[in-house]
DNA sequence: GGTAGACCTGGACG
DNA sequence: ACGTCCAGGTCTA
């Protein structure tokens, strides 16, 4: 067992370099468990079949990652992934300041929202749980996800004399659920060519998937024809527009999914995913944004390039990233109004830096 | 080319 | 208790 040290990018005097909650509990992936323990907050994720664990210590901007002395992985190796991973090379600090000054709304939530990166996540992976987010949410999404490794995927050895301790705190001082969580098996993402069989789509079903089981067998089925992973890996040296092309014309993936995978899993870090939230931030605070579109009650085509252009022409080249921290200060799983962890934001405020973007609730009169 | 409805499911809300 | 709504949408007519 061995504990490596990866310090942070320096993201100036009272930043965060990185919020794990907020980066990995924020609908960007659905691999990531955070465990509470003596008020100390450990995460274990499933990335690209490896287990890792992370703590982190905002005090000293230090990253702990504890790897299994058992694997084939070198410090410097597991180092190098996590750095890319989280993109660590990319400063933050820098990347702020500069969307603070172009944008006096982005000004007015970053000091709450710090910490946030968008991740650089394997393409698969990303675009099957993506097809499975669509008209969803982030619970049951994590849910559907699990189901489809524990069905498909491959159980991951570990070798569990080794992972007696987390950062040295002992199994059993987990709560009772912790421990069995942590001594169940974790699973790698399925490979495209198992996704893709035919009976795959009724398993699904059954797995609780709906309709989206005929699009992740479709997708992988379709994904395999075009070269399996590799084609998938080559839409990351694609222009960002020609990439986004050949994603919807996957089954199961629309615009905002391929945006999602634009962003997340090819590293084209202009793709803005618009949703409805999105646009309800755009109509609100940047009415610029529709000018020239015709009004509709859902997400028009029209609109939806308007609002991606829009923010694309404000932010620049890593728009897709300033506009999610701008969608965290929207989300209310990472805003709870009792936070049973480290709150997100500045409990005794009167006003909520979300409702500084959005309005707390819409209400549906029919 | 653009717009309503349907679509699986489970938790929240009244 | 139960119907209704909603969740980071996509497909089809």
């Amino acid at each position: 067992m061995k504990i490596i040290k990866i310090p942070l990018p320096s993201a100036g005097a009272n930043s965060l370099a990185l919020h794990l909650q907020r980066t990995l509990h924020g609908g960007q992936c659905f691999r990531w468990k955070r465990f509470l323990v003596n008020s100390l907050e450990i995460w274990r994720g499933i990335v690209n079949g490896e287990v890792w664990w992370l703590r982190l210590s905002t005090q000293t901007n230090v990253l702990f990652c504890q790897i299994d002395a058992s694997l084939p992985v070198s410090a410097p190796d597991a180092i190098k992934k996590i750095v890319t991973y989280f993109r660590l090379e990319t400063s933050i600090a820098n990347l702020y300041d500069k969307w603070a000054k172009i944008d006096p709304n982005f000004k007015k939530v970053c000091d709450v929202f710090q910490g946030i990166r968008v991740l650089d996540q394997e393409p698969v992976e990303n675009t099957i749980s993506f097809i499975c987010s669509s008209n969803n949410n982030i619970p049951r999404i994590t849910q559907m996800v699990s189901n489809l490794c524990a069905e498909f995927g491959s159980k991951i050895p570990i070798s569990l004399p080794e992972l007696k301790t987390f950062f040295g705190v002992p199994l059993s001082s987990f709560s009772p659920e912790d421990q069995e969580e942590l001594e169940s098996p974790c699973y790698s993402f399925p490979d495209l060519d198992v996704l893709a069989k035919p009976e795959v789509e009724e398993r699904l079903r059954e797995l609780g998937f709906g309709y989206r089981a005929k699009f992740v067998q479709g997708a992988s089925k379709e994904i395999l024809r075009r070269g399996g992973r590799e084609w998938l890996m080559s839409l990351r040296a694609m222009a960002y527009p020609e990439a986004h092309a050949e994603l919807v014309s996957l089954p199961g993936i629309g615009a905002k999914v391929a945006d999602c995978v634009c962003l997340m899993g090819l590293g084209h870090l202009e793709a803005v995913p618009v949703d409805v939230h999105v646009l309800s931030i755009a109509r609100t605070h940047y009415p610029k944004a529709l000018s020239g579109v015709r009004e509709t009650k859902g997400l028009s085509k029209a609109a939806y390039q308007a609002v991606g252009n829009f923010f694309r022409d404000l932010y620049g080249e890593k728009a897709g990233w300033a506009q999610a921290v701008l969608f965290c200060a929207d989300l209310k799983s990472l805003n709870p109004p009792t936070p049973d962890g480290i709150p997100c934001h500045a409990t005794s405020e009167q006003v909520s830096p979300v409702s500084l973007l959005t309005k707390r609730k819409k209400k549906k009169n029919r």
